[in-house]
DNA sequence: CGAATCTTTGAACTGAGTCAATTAAAGTGG
DNA sequence: CCACTTTAATTGACTCAGTTCAAAGATTCG
């Protein structure tokens, strides 16, 4: 059926002492090492990094892990699979904040009142670490690389949302896709994943709320990207054939203070739009 | 360099008397006591709360207390004033990510990679408290109020990110700006100031930039909702006649104006099982 | 296999961007 | 203090990109 575990196109030899193939998930617990490692941060890794341990929790496809509103219990790390944070307003429009990828911290957001702001489901089986609010504070006090693996969450957290605002404060939809894409692409070559192929884990509803756009709009952005041969679609499978020229294109912004626009038609419009 | 006179000899602390807000008048420091109050979190005032004080720092109006690229050194608190946070591409563009208001903490984007990701400009002539990252984690652990302040303000800085793709990701112009003006009074009521009155410091191609639209839709959605009775407008100042209103039009989001299908297009099924 | 969801494509309508011109305010300097 | 220069704000006209409505393929899942 459903692909339990991908492969780890790096094989990073393991946590720990890799007990049996692929079976990392099945662990009960991980500890602070692990998600150092996840988070690519392995040189902060001290002796103190296997001090303390988290537990492992399984989350089904489309099952929620935090619901909003719901109070702040713990935080929580990505061990594998992937995630969409969304706030649903009283219409029952779903905004989607961001994507939480391998490594990513889930639920800073609560920090503030101390309720989750925003459901966090997952987009397909997943597995996450479960870090205890109350408890983290206390271990960060005595394992350092613990406490600054929480503050580097935060900061690449606030990074994160702040691409996404200038995701969505490009005027055009094929700018907004070519941005997403590319923001996307760099997320991974940080995991050790390819920067050429990227596998979509969320629907282009998603993705559409994410960008600010209708999705029949992210359809034709993407179809107009392959048209004009940035990247080739296959359903959810993106390979990024031109980087150069998706780059060029999600430097398009609007109405520039002064100058002007010195790109031109380098296939301005693939569409048929009304020729008659 | 230094001012050479403070008008107000106002010897450290002051924290009994002053109420931070009134004058601007400027000690020479503040303690983690008065971050608190001007933060709206009183309560948690402690006897530790005075045992650290941070520097405070002048900042004329239209000058930059960071610059994108810069090092992280310290974090920073807006004792008055107000401030943008912005982002500028290659081509020049703006991009407003935020608006720094009297107790805001300003800087923790920086967290992530060490480094401001965005500049901070003072809207106006404004203060702020000057806390050194290095300094504050070994405070924190000593002073639990610090440590508390430091991961509300995370949690509420997460908060106005939601909310500003929440404002971005509405189709409407003058939804955009109609939750912008409430978000805005929300803010200024939880600082115990008018609700009704506003006064813009931002010019309107900040507000334009950070709304994601052109400047000139800024100035329309503005009239547009004074002729509809909702705000009276002059200049900078705005006031909120008719807060229901306003509220009423802020809800309307992308794609259920008019008509049919409202209800059984969303079912929601929120909670599903998430542990295995 | 069929039901449901996801995805793509089409066509028409409209709201927002661009260009442009005018007015208002604020900063500059004699 | 008042010309003068700059920057901010408002308003109008025109065009087009993206939303909306609609419907047909594709894919997943029970």
């Amino acid at each position: 059926m459903n692909s339990p575990v991908l492969p780890q196109p790096t094989p990073t030899a393991a946590t720990g002492a890799g007990r049996g193939a692929g079976s990392r998930l099945l662990a009960a617990r991980c500890t602070a090492s692990d998600l150092l490692r996840w988070a690519g941060l392995a040189s902060w890794i001290g002796p103190d990094s296997d001090a303390v341990t988290f537990a492992l929790r399984r989350v089904a496809a489309h099952s929620t892990l935090v619901a909003e509103g719901q109070p702040l219990h713990s935080l929580f790390a990505v061990a594998s699979g992937s995630f969409k944070c969304v706030q649903v307003d009283r219409e029952g429009y779903e905004q989607v904040l961001g994507f939480g990828l391998h490594g990513d911290m889930l639920g800073l957001d609560a920090l503030g009142e101390q309720r989750h702001p925003s459901s966090l489901v997952a987009l397909e089986d997943s597995a996450v670490a479960v870090l205890p609010a109350s408890q983290l504070l206390e271990a960060g006090h005595h394992v350092e690389s613990l406490e600054r693996l929480l503050l580097h969450a935060i900061g690449v957290e606030l990074l994160h949302r702040g691409d996404t605002q200038y995701l969505m404060s490009a005027p055009g939809s094929e700018v907004r896709v070519a941005r997403f894409l590319l923001h996307l692409a760099q997320r991974q070559q940080a995991l050790g994943q390819s920067t050429r192929r990227l596998r979509l884990r969320m629907t282009r509803r998603d993705i559409a709320s994410h960008l600010g756009v209708a999705h029949e709009t992210v359809s034709r952005a993407l179809t107009a990207l392959a048209h004009a041969g940035c990247i080739a679609v296959s359903q959810r499978d993106i390979e990024i054939v031109d980087a150069a020229a998706l780059t060029a294109m999600q430097r398009v912004t609007r109405g520039l203070p002064r100058g002007r626009h010195v790109d031109d038609e380098r296939m301005r419009r693939p569409v048929q739009r009304a020729a008659a």
